[in-house]
RNA sequence: GGCCCCAUCGUCUAGCCCGGUCUAGGACGCCAGGUUCUCAUCCUGGAAACCGGGGUUCGAAUCCCCGUGGGGUCACCA
């Protein structure tokens, strides 16, 4: 056992202002996994210091966002699961929602004020945009920087803060360079005068990010930070702070960045887009859907900065049969990708284990136990990465493939469950012969879903695909027809419907007739389906069972023929 | 624009730190062929990259400089 003090302690920070972002599932990803390498603690902790945007619903959604992934942290929140109790405060180092540490902010804030560390400003906002524009217009950089004679002495500045007037807490900086040390990037210096005099503590009394930040990573232990790169110019001023109040500096860790396929930061404004493009693609002026009403759907129609709740735009993809680009991890969840392909997957953009496989391939493949054996923060690389959803969807199907049908039985029922509930409804039998043979065709399980959603309809609700019907059962004297009406007759006179004596009986059958597999399966396929692609005849048959063939063959025969 | 980071196939990357074994390897995708009742799987083959320019060196994808390109960041948001 290590002792306390050289142990590490590695923490997630998100701020619940919404659903849990792939990069910020790749930060949590690596810090769990450098805290299990190192025996170490994998601390979770909730910023939620902006009043206005963060909620309780969106950090539990991310409690259990990770908890899904197999992001299990030792410290923190606390979160029931099937396998047991998440989170917890040995170390005695709560709260973990900085909106509960207030006081403790404040202490520090009264003990800068009085060593001259920070001060009160009175600034107002107004003023602030105009100083700002003016710097603008001198092309030079604005820094809130203000000389020593302008300053209010402290006395003051405290008379001015008990009558109430709204003011900010600022940190005084200090003209001096600062260096970062950097495990990734190695040490990235900044010029004197790039740090300025930032704010603390905001007019509500809630402490900044910045604040936040470098008091609880040293009142939590947190001895490494790792983060996504768009923190790096945050670090000289956290550094700095530390400096101030005679903190440890942790040793920071700065990931590269995750963009989406068109190089662009991956946000849910792709989502948005992707929406409102084919609603106009669709000549659509009003929302299909009841839960958007009619000004909020104009007004987001006509402006591509407009967002619609999350719910809203969900609701509007559905109606639309729309698949909207993933980037939280609960759109991933939902499109069917399994939680260990997602953590394999992520580990992958910013880090590789540097291992080739007995054929020479690279090693990409492996799991959470072998990220908590190897996870290191050397092999963390540089450059950006671009999320590649076909690689993604590929990693998925292999997963998928390999499973044992018991496996992937189970696993997909349990996903329908939730969001095919239809699907989750079908007896053990036919659902284990769908199964079956699905397997492999199966990238993730929405696609499943909608592939096979034709196993679920009622005869009448076939719609006949009219390339399907020329070619198939029209085409050559409606010879496809002829077939079909022969087969019908074969089909009916067949006792048991499983897929091993439907296989026979078809084999059998093509036999008889003389030709091929081919000449009887897919006039079959046709009136089945109404389309020409299917899982594996036997299957499709058994899955779909005795009456329910007859019924579509017979309706296909009436509607076509 | 200031500051900062980065740069190998379309994409993710190995190799770079400790120059030669790199006619640069793998994966996803793509193309062609084969197996097959459709689709998919599976098998075989293929096209595909060291951003540019200077150095250093016998020798550079690997080290240095400049350029170019991309990205991040400049909040009383985190």
């Amino acid at each position: 056992m290590p002792s306390p003090s050289s142990q590490i302690v590695t923490r997630f920070a998100p701020s619940p202002t919404g659903h849990l972002h792939v990069g910020g599932a790749r930060t949590a990803l690596f810090c769990w996994a450098f805290a299990r390498r190192q025996g170490g603690v994998f601390l979770l902790r909730i910023e939620d210091t902006d009043q206005a945007r963060s909620s309780e619903a969106s950090a539990r959604g991310i409690l259990e966002d990770l908890a899904w992934l197999g992001i299990n942290w030792d410290e923190g929140p606390e979160l029931r699961t099937a396998s047991g109790t998440l989170g917890g405060d040995p170390r005695k180092v709560a709260p973990f929602y900085q909106a509960q540490r207030l006081d403790i902010y404040n202490k520090y804030i009264e003990d800068m004020l009085a060593r001259g560390l920070a001060y009160a400003d009175f600034t107002t906002p107004e003023q602030m945009a105009a100083m700002r524009k003016a710097a603008e217009a001198r092309k030079e950089t604005f820094r809130f920087h203000p000389g020593d004679a302008e300053i209010l002495p402290l006395a003051e500045q405290r008379t001015k803060m008990a009558s109430g007037i709204p003011h900010v807490i600022r940190f005084r900086a200090k003209d001096e360079s600062v260096s970062v040390t950097d495990v990734v990037l190695g040490e990235v210096a900044f010029g004197p005068g790039e740090v300025d005099d930032f704010v603390l503590r905001k007019p509500d009394g809630f402490p900044t990010y910045h604040f936040g930040v470098v008091v609880d990573d040293e009142l939590m232990g947190v001895t490494h930070v790792l983060r996504g790169q768009e923190h790096l110019m945050n670090t000289p001023r956290h550094v700095a702070l530390q400096k101030a109040l005679g903190f440890r500096t942790p040793i920071y860790a700065h990931m590269p960045l995750i963009f989406n396929d068109q190089g662009a930061k991956m946000s849910k404004r792709e989502r948005d887009k992707v929406a409102r493009d084919s609603v106009k693609q669709a000549g659509l002026k009003a929302s299909p859907v009841p839960a958007i009403d009619e000004a909020t759907f104009t007004g987001w129609l006509g402006d591509t900065k407009r967002q619609l709740e999350t719910e809203q735009l969900e609701t509007l993809a559905d109606a639309m049969k729309l698949r909207l680009p993933e980037v939280s991890v609960h759109d991933f969840r939902k499109a069917g990708y399994l939680p260990e392909v997602i953590c394999n997957f992520i580990a992958l953009l910013g880090w590789n284990p540097g291992q080739k496989n007995a054929d020479g391939t690279d090693f990409e493949r492996f799991d959470m136990r072998f990220l908590a054996k190897n996870f290191d923060l050397e092999r963390i690389g540089k450059t950006n990465s671009r999320f590649d959803r076909n690689k993604l969807a590929a990693f998925n199907k292999d997963t998928i493939a390999q499973m044992s049908e018991g496996e992937f039985a189970a696993r997909f029922r349990d996903w329908c469950t939730t969001f095919a509930p239809a699907f989750a409804r079908m007896a053990d039998k036919p659902f284990g012969w769908l199964c079956s043979s699905i397997k492999l065709r199966t990238r993730t399980f929405a696609d499943a879903v909608k592939e096979n959603e034709f196993f679920l309809k009622t005869a009448d609700q076939i719609a006949y695909d009219p390339k399907a019907v020329e070619k198939v059962l029209k085409k050559d004297n409606a010879k496809g027809i002829e077939t079909l009406r022969h087969t019908r007759e074969m089909l009916a006179a067949l006792p048991v419907y499983e897929p091993a004596a439907l296989h026979t009986a078809v084999e059998s059958f093509a036999a008889k007739l003389g030709v091929g597999m081919g000449d009887i399966a897919q006039p079959l396929r046709v009136a089945v389906s109404g389309g020409t692609v299917t899982p594996p005849l036997e299957q499709t048959l058994a899955v779909l069972g005795k009456d329910e063939v007859l019924k579509r063959i017979d309706r296909c025969l009436a509607s076509v023929g």
